[in-house]
Formats: structure tokens, sequence, C-alpha cells
DNA sequence: GCGAACGTGACT
DNA sequence: AGTCACGTTCGC
């Protein structure tokens, strides 16, 4: 409460102008993106820009980020030490959340046949983790993932074990890429991929290309063979058949898809409208809303299930 | 049962 | 188009 009634608070100064020490073109680390990034990669930019301006305030100490607890939660698991594996300024790293996604890219996820395909079955399931300087991430937090990403285009995507979470986890454990890759000048960890814009060129080196080419290509097949499958997914079957098979149940819920990079964002931004309007509202973070979710039902339902394959390369290309 | 979040309609 | 509120679904 009183956190969230700081952050609102926030809104005032900055929806009027007030500077504060908000630099947008002198930035340090953002000369890369101003230089480059003008283009339209996603309209996050914009959104995130405005935002920026409530990660300084939350840098500077004036308050407490409001998520500041849950990053540190979420963070934890993933990277114990206190050292950033890696020195991507720019990247990003995603860790694995356990809300449920979207059947069509998550089918087998808890597969025994994890080692049948090993490959990235974990990932769909990614969300965003940034782990930035633990210092400062909570400031970073809403904006380095997609502000940034403009800029140097380079966002790593970590696949992190289903955490003990003994439920029939075990399968996404290690399977992903034991061997780990290389990305520019650094090494990365196994586990790890690299997305990257389009309009990079040849920005995007093949060690992302192939990586997360696989991993698409892993979630296509997926997507593709349970299209309607009433497959064993477990948990989700009913809802699939449901919503896009039979086609007779009308309201289902859609899921969210789990591999745009909203749906990889991990944690609420704490400012936008659904943030605020939690309570009543019932809304995901805006910034966390999947892609596909805001699409009329009426174009995305068939996507889910057929086209979600080729959607989901689009994504990169 | 509870929390998260989707669907939808009313409102601005 | 964005916001708000409510009902509902869904996973845990
Ligand atoms: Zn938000
Ligand atoms: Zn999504």
């Amino acid at each position: 409460m009183a956190n969230m009634s700081s952050s609102v608070c926030m809104e005032t100064p900055h929806t009027h102008g007030h500077a504060h020490s908000y630099t947008p073109t002198t930035g340090r680390d953002f000369s890369l993106q101003m230089d480059s990034c003008m283009n339209p990669v996603l309209d996050y930019s914009a959104q995130m820009e405005r935002y920026r301006s409530f990660a300084n305030f939350y840098k500077n100490g004036a308050a407490p980020f409001p998520q500041a607890a849950k990053i540190a939660r979420l963070a934890t698991p993933i990277f114990p030490s206190p050292m950033t594996p890696w020195s991507c300024d720019n990247g990003m790293l995603w860790g694995r959340k356990p809300p449920a996604v979207n059947v069509n890219v998550n089918v087998n996820v808890n597969g025994a046949h994890a080692h049948a395909h090993a490959h990235r079955t974990a990932m769909p399931r990614a969300e965003p983790l940034n782990v930035h300087m633990p210092s400062k991430m909570s400031a970073d937090n809403f904006l380095s993932p997609l502000s940034q990403v403009g800029g140097a285009e380079c966002m790593n995507r970590l696949k992190v074990p289903p955490q003990s979470s003994g439920s029939g986890g075990g399968g996404g454990a290690g399977e992903a890429e034991r061997g780990g890759a290389t990305f520019g000048g650094f090494a990365l960890p196994p586990g790890v991929i690299v997305m990257t814009t389009l309009h990079s060129g040849a920005g995007s080196s093949v060690a992302t290309m192939t990586d997360s080419a696989f991993q698409i290509a892993a979630d296509c097949q997926h997507s593709s063979s349970a299209s309607c499958s009433g497959s064993n997914a477990s948990t989700n079957a009913t809802v699939s058949a449901n919503s896009s098979c039979s086609g007779g149940a009308a309201k289902r819920k859609r899921k969210r898809c789990g591999v745009c990079a909203p749906c990889r964002r991990l944690i609420n931004c704490g400012v936008c409208s659904s943030c605020r309007n939690r309570k009543t509202g019932h809304q995901i973070c805006k910034f966390r809303k999947c892609e596909e979710l805001k699409k009329k039902p009426g174009s995305t339902v068939e996507r889910a299930s057929s086209v979600g394959a080729a959607d989901t390369f689009r994504w990169f290309f």
C-alpha cells in the first residue's frame, strides 16, 4: 500500500515535465540506443522512456522500489552468487517462472520425453529477470529489458531449470544447452539463449541466431504437434481442447504465449494502470501483457494452434 | 479456497 | 484508445 502510493505519487512530477535528473540524450549508457534505436523496434521504447524517469527515482533511493522484495526473491535462485555471470550491459537474463503458459508452446514441458527432445522445452515459460548489477536491479527493473535492447539489441535469456519444483520439472533441468555457447566475446553459460532484434543485421551473430533458432524450432514442433491432440500436457489439456480445438466451448480464457517480450517479463512495473489498479482491475501489468492476448481473439485463436509456429519465428525475423 | 489474470462492458 | 470495474476462469 505504502509503496504503491508512493509510486503513484511519482507519476505527478514527471507527468508535469519536471526533469529531475532524467536526461535521455545524455544518458551514459544510452548513447548507443539513442544513436541507432530510433527506429521502432518495439513501441515499448517510447513507453519505457516514460517509465525511465520512475526508475531514476527509485535508483536515487528516493523511495523503495515497490517490488524490490519480489525481485530479490526471483533473482536469488538463479544466481546465488553476487556476481553477474556476464558483462553484457544491455543483456538481460531470463529466468523461469511458474505461471501457466499457453499449452501450444509449452507442451511437454514436464514431458518425460525431455531426453528425447532435449531441446528448449523449458524456455517458453521463461520470463525476464533482470540481473544487472544486483544493486541497480530494482532501478533498472522495468526499463532495461526493452529499452536497452533497442539500442544494443542484446537480450540474453536464461532458462532456469524448474527449480526444485519437483513436479515433473526434472526434465528441464540441465536439459538445454549443456555445452553453452559464445556470444560476442563472452561465453554464455549453459542454459542461456540470446535474443536479438531483427534489424540488427550483422549484429546478430550466428551464435545468437542458432541458439534462439533452436529454441524456437523446438517450440514450433511442440506447437504444431500439440495443436489439437488433447496432449497429455498434464494440466491444461482441457483448456486447449476446449478453446482451440473443439471450438464448442465459447469463452475459455486464453493463455499467454510465454514467448513474446511482455510474457517474458518477470516483474510488474508497479506504475502502469494495471498495476496501480490491480486490486479491482484484475489485470496483469501492461508491460507483461502478452502480445497475443492483446490481439482480438478471432485473429489469434488459430494462430495459437496452427500458425503459432510461423508466428513465433516472425518474432525473431 | 485463493490469487492471478482473461474477457468484457461502461466510462472518459 | 485508455482506464476502471466486475465476473469469471484457471492453476496451485
Ligand atoms: Zn505495470
Ligand atoms: Zn506472450
